[in-house]
DNA sequence: TATGAATGAGCTTTCATTCAT
DNA sequence: TATGAATGAAAGCTCATTCAT
């Protein structure tokens, strides 16, 4: 039970710094990013975040990871909740899009490293990721051309499309470049991806 | 005449750290890299960037530039060439994977920041070029849409969206996330775009 | 009382940083002293300079600041007890040799740019201070015309010149241009000044 | 006779650059002044430079060295025609005065290394000057008090004080720190140098 | 557990000097 | 003689990481 109370500790500890690194993460980008900022934002000594992250990549990692893992599983949730295809991508494509809108800090963060086709030792953590997410599209599809719903198509190679999409619609609004509501952006790319499916 | 001599050899060295610096940058990312390993890579002494480039950030710049000029004019021209908005966009797509592809180092540089959200001084600079390529493609739907070849749309999204997804084509592959055939990638992406267009 | 220690320690370090500063500053120029040379001095590494002194320009001016703020101070202190003006100059000038004589590294950091006709972020910070002292014998003189202890003179010229041959006397001892006893040499000053000042 | 068109020549060019030189130095200091930027100033090649003087302390020294040799020649001459002690000074003190505002950017080259007390490799070729000049004083004053014009006083002590007086009125309207008119300034160090002298 | 002072390798940039032409 | 491209040592400053308290 006292190891329990450790742990809450610590969780608590941790997910503050989390917090802190998200948003410091997010303003300034990864290598403007200083330990000394985040520590700051935290409320807490330099020396401390080292007790519970290893590194400054290592808390980078973590701060992305959490949020990245929540907005998979409201995906995965949001399209298995959906019947038929084309309501599974636009669950797809409408809980990230809003997802991202609604942790603006995290899919900063994200972005940043999500297309780096630089090699890095931080590239490869999120190239598992980014296969893992591709793929919850992926099943959706290859289900539907099983179960005759839409024409056969090269699955990963369209899942990696919608997927990509959707990021793109994402990182243009972060970027202000879209001027439109997010639901006319979202059904516009919507359309736009069950059209170029449809022909095939 | 001696001027043009002294033009050529200035121009030589320029082309000759530019080339270096792409190699360098391409392979370890703006941050990574140090103007040592440039000078290294160039075979020149690191003082010597700074007679031809005024900084770290300029040589980076530069280096970007000419790739992104180059395929800007490449990809206006095939533009212009073809016949027909389903051409236009094939040639748009295909020449810039294509591009991509035969200058694969060039375009890591162009991936680094194309999608990076964080503002920072370098990043406004790559606002005003990717407007500028995104726009050969919403002139060129505007024609198609006055000309009633294609159904009315929201013609600077819908560049937007072309704009994006040949880019994270041309990721996939410098990733090597796409095992495909480069004409086959570009077919599926071009139809696709296509259809989707169509709908509307 | 725990906040106190802190800044003991703190203090300490920054009274030692200072002192091999001044060292070094009176040693080799301002120019010619390189930040290293200073963290060795101190037995510090040179990251930790700048935990106490943000920047090379601060380290001087600081390490500076203090001798100049308690010559000012003594000769102040020392004008006010001295009765009437010819004590008053003797105070001054006597103060001042024989703090510069006690404090030779001192006085050789401020001879530096004490006359300095070249314009530079430095200097600004010198006008200020040479005119407040200056004003120290200023106003003793105009007090001295007031009470007629001595003829109408112009004030702020003759503070100037008293102030500057202060100064070049001390610069004449500390370069080892004057082998007189440090009493003969401020006694021919005031001696001088005083005749001088006596025929108007 | 070919030979003394060769040294023509030569000495056409070290007046040049010397020229740039005193110009460029007296703007910016010794430190902040770039061999390219004398080059500039000379309409010539940096390489050039090097042709005509050995280093950039080298240079320096000799831009200021022709015109204190001036100030000194005219001094000496000055003093030599006048009559009695109290017109020799005058000669010495006006002279100089009026020599520096006249070369501004001469003195202010001056200006920079005469009083400090850091020892470098250009302050002692300093030194000798320094004593030179003083001692055209300490000659004067000598013959005086043996032909009893004045009473017996330490004459090199004196001598000093006198020329560091007149430096430091120099420096003083360099600086602007004196409204006066130049004759005013003069007028009154004389006058203050005799009163202080004659009470001997 | 928490601290934050200390570290020092590493960065970009400058510039006096050299030397092949 | 004149050039100016090339050099490379050296500078000031930063910051992820460590460790004694």
């Amino acid at each position: 039970m006292r190891r329990t109370k450790q742990e809450v500790v610590t969780e608590f500890r941790s997910t503050e710094i989390l917090e802190a690194a998200r948003k410091t993460f997010a303003g300034k980008g990864y290598n403007a990013t200083t330990m000394d900022a985040i520590a700051e934002a935290a409320g807490l000594a330099k020396g401390t975040l080292y007790l519970y992250f290893s590194s400054k990549r290592d808390l980078y990692l973590k701060a992305f990871e959490h949020g990245l893992l929540r907005m998979l599983e409201l995906t995965t949730a949001k399209m298995q909740a959906a019947e038929g295809i084309q309501a599974k991508i636009e669950a797809f494509v409408g809980t990230r899009v809003r997802y991202a809108e609604a942790n603006r800090d995290f899919y900063k963060i994200y972005a940043e490293f999500s297309n780096l086709v630089v090699p890095g030792s931080i590239n490869k953590d999120f190239e598992k990721l980014y296969i893992r997410q591709a793929d919850t599209v992926a099943q959706a599809l290859g289900e539907a051309v099983d179960r005759r719903q839409i024409g056969p198509l090269p699955v990963r190679v369209a899942a990696f499309t919608i997927f990509d999409m959707t990021r793109s619609l994402i990182i243009r609004r972060l970027l202000d470049r879209s001027k439109a509501d997010i639901d006319e952006d979202i059904k516009f790319l919507c359309e736009f991806i069950w059209a170029g499916l449809g022909v095939r």
